[in-house]
DNA sequence: ACTATATCATAAGTAAATCTAATGAAGGCT
DNA sequence: AGCCTTCATTAGATTTACTTATGATATAGT
């Protein structure tokens, strides 16, 4: 492999080496005549004689040394060059790069790993967590070969397969009123302590809207950018919140956190892998692309 | 000058710089498309794409990065071997390397470089002293440009210019006998103390002959292997030797020593200058070698 | 010293590569 | 959407590189 790069200095190596012209041209499978050649006119472009042809074996002259020191080092350092690239090569096959927002990281991620490493043993999985921006900038910038989001934003160069539109539901702590009961209608949260998402962020304007068309006032006592800490403050008791609810599955396991059904059909986050439309994926990652979407 | 090799690199670094095929074209005097072809042919060979398309401006991949990596690398030691190379062509133009054994060198050099100096100022000599054989390995050798020697061996791959005949005088202590006489003919040496060369060396053998065909006896007191030290013996009073008159110069000045003619017409020290046959001598060498011939 | 042998240099013709000009495709900006 | 710039592609021309054949030269062996 190191050999389709510099070769005329693998050439000139292995003329000094072998001391002989015609034994270095069989070495690179090229005849004596090319391999004369090929020295004089390097030695004609640098201007000066790099053997001396006045003794044999054929023998080094100065300036020939100081060459040869030359090609030594370029042609060590083209060796480490291939064999970085050999391996960036095999990891780039192998590894899919993942970008995604934390509350599809932290509840999706370790399922869908273990389940794709059974059908796709070869490959690496590397998560990455991050806030939505960061998520686009990192595939964006290929960072990652794929990004997980919700409320995809359609962009210029930007591939985005639609994964599926998760359904919300009330979260509450243990002790709630509404604990037991088989749903919950919009009516029903008015007055409610209400733990909401920061106004930048999408999901909380999509809620403002539901409150707002079911004529709905509600009591929000905390404002938080992540679904994590949201979910922290519920389980304290602090209040409810409307939540996706695959992302409370392990709180709601540990009977933290419970869940009520709420009638709102068109209330449900979607949620989307993209990627960078003109890059091909590699193997890996289209493979599990396809297993994610089935 | 460094432009005439690892061309590819330098386009690539460009290309990189410039973040455009067509800008780094103009640099490196080619079209835009022999640009992107040789790109194209690299990335083949590398099988590996090296620029990210997608965008513009024209962006690396991870592969390109390592390549620009080695581009760079590359490029640097390639400017530090020109740079060494130029400054070798430059010293090999003006410094004349002269290797003398001792007896030649401390007598003539400083006077041939003074003089010389005159019409070449230029040149820059450097003088090795050091024996015989070694003076014709350091030529052969390539160690030296020009050789003194006296006794000149004729050898294959040797160019011998002869220089000139040293004339032989007797040197004496200034309390001997023969101080204050004209000239002394063979037969007066009969019987004297006698500080000889070593065996081995060209000048006792030749020394030995003529003392044999003079029908002459004389009493060996001493053996060393080189004038220096016979001139020295000769000083401090321990006998009289023959030695060519011109490498006296300095204590006869000191009245250290005191030459009296001899005759013996026939014992000459033959002096000469050797080369490569093969080596062109750099203009400097060559005025040089005229020089101190003519 | 002379010949034999191996190796390098050179020449001429051919194959292969590289280059250019022209044209097509695509990204990015207004 | 349309324009402008840049890159990709193609085909043909030019240059370069290679091969074979032959000549020159260094070294070794007689």
């Amino acid at each position: 492999m190191a050999e389709v790069i510099f070769a005329d200095c693998k050439l000139f190596r292995d003329v000094v080496h072998a001391k002989s012209l015609s034994r270095a041209a069989q070495l690179n499978g090229i005849s004596q005549s090319a391999a004369t050649q090929h020295i004089q006119d390097l030695e004609k472009r640098l201007g000066i004689e790099l053997f001396d042809r006045s003794t044999r074996p054929l023998g080094l002259t100065t300036a020939g040394k100081l060459y040869a020191d030359l090609c030594r080092d370029v042609l060590r350092r083209a060796e480490d060059f291939t064999a970085a690239l050999e391996e960036m090569k095999d990891s780039a096959e192998r590894v899919i790069r993942i970008a995604s927002i934390y509350s599809i990281g932290l509840s999706e991620m370790g399922r869908l790993r273990e389940e794709f490493g059974k059908i796709f043993p070869g490959a690496a999985i590397h998560v990455q967590l991050l806030r939505p921006d960061k998520v686009y900038e990192a595939v964006l910038e290929d960072q990652a070969d794929l990004g997980f989001i919700s409320y995809p934003e359609h962009r210029r160069d930007l591939t985005v397969v639609p994964w599926r539109e998760e359904r919300m539901t009330v979260a509450a702590y243990p002790s709630h009123a509404f604990v037991g009961r088989e749903m919950v209608v919009p009516r029903d949260l008015h007055g409610e302590a209400f733990i909401a998402f920061d106004e930048e962020v999408i999901i909380r304007r999509e809620l403002d809207r539901f409150f707002r068309e079911s004529d709905v006032e509600i009591s929000i006592v905390m404002q938080l950018d992540n679904i994590q800490s949201i979910k922290e403050a519920v389980a304290l008791g602090s209040g409810i919140s409307i939540l996706p609810e695959r992302t409370m599955q392990a709180e709601l396991e540990q009977r933290r956190l419970v869940s009520i059904p709420l009638h709102a059909p068109e209330l449900r986050r979607p949620v989307a892998i993209i990627h960078r439309k003109k890059k091909k994926l590699s193997r890996a990652a289209r493979e599990f692309l396809q297993f994610v979407i089935a």
